[in-house]
DNA sequence: ATCGCACACGTTATAGCATAACGCAATTGA
DNA sequence: TCAATTGCGTTATGCTATAACGTGTGCGAT
């Protein structure tokens, strides 16, 4: 149950991704891969969903963007939330994980009784360097 | 400083929100509202602009969609994180503060010098009720 | 009074994000 | 050989959000 091998579309997308600076939108992506035949919108999001799966990419829910995971091995052990901040500035993105974050949300979550599926964390604002 | 008297078209988008079972799209208020005269996206948008700002609506993220505040007092003082369970099973919305994870978070976020503007946490799972 | 400004509002058009539905080809395993 | 699965390509469509323009109203400064 490791990282099954990425198909050709997989891996293209896996290295826009990777090369990129920043989060980057499905419609971003198709636009850098057009020159290796990228057409249309759901080649991007079949791959994405794929990567997503195998937890070598994050969605940035509050930005509508993907990023590539900075510690995909932290994944293979399922469990463990992961949060963001995330550069209004200059667009950097931070991937951090904490047991103490971790264990006391599951604390209240489980205080009410709810499963949790997935969790988002995700901390707008400006970075060391953009900070005014 | 308080919430200043809302407009027609914000008492009318507060409305459907506060009389909503769970969250709501934009395109779903503008739907309940056309027979109180509403006719465009932007006037929906532009409550909704109001209504954030003065804290007596919530966005989620990862829904794209907008919830009435349960506790419009809490966010008086500004200060304060603000997380939602949110049930995949019925809809149900829950919102929950927690001093412990804002202490925490804002440690780790001031261990990279990083300046908090706005905090986002939304647990997607299933209600106790909507459980397996 | 009237000018200037801020703000809410209405409308049309457009941009940006995501999926439905169809069909084809290659792989796999019974 | 015959399903069943998976990936792929294409067209069309749907959902979410904003740009750009103009109108009207209230209100303080001159
Ligand atoms: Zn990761
Ligand atoms: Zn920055
Ligand atoms: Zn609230
Ligand atoms: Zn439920």
């Amino acid at each position: 149950m490791g990282t099954p091998q990425l198909t050709k579309n997989q891996s293209l997308v896996m290295g826009a991704l990777a090369h990129s600076e920043g989060p980057m939108s499905a419609y971003t992506i198709l636009d850098k891969l057009r020159d290796q035949g990228f057409r249309a919108p759901l080649q991007v999001y079949r791959a994405l969903d794929k990567l997503l799966e195998y937890g070598l990419v994050h969605r940035l829910e509050s930005l509508n963007a993907f990023v590539a995971c900075t510690c995909p091995h932290e994944h293979e052990h399922d469990r463990g939330v992961t949060a963001f901040t995330i550069c209004e500035g200059c667009g950097q993105v931070t991937e951090f994980h904490d047991a103490a974050i971790e264990d006391r949300l599951s604390a209240l979550v489980r205080a009410q009784s709810f499963k949790t599926e997935k969790t988002t964390i995700e901390i707008r604002g400006h970075c060391k360097s953009c900070a005014a």
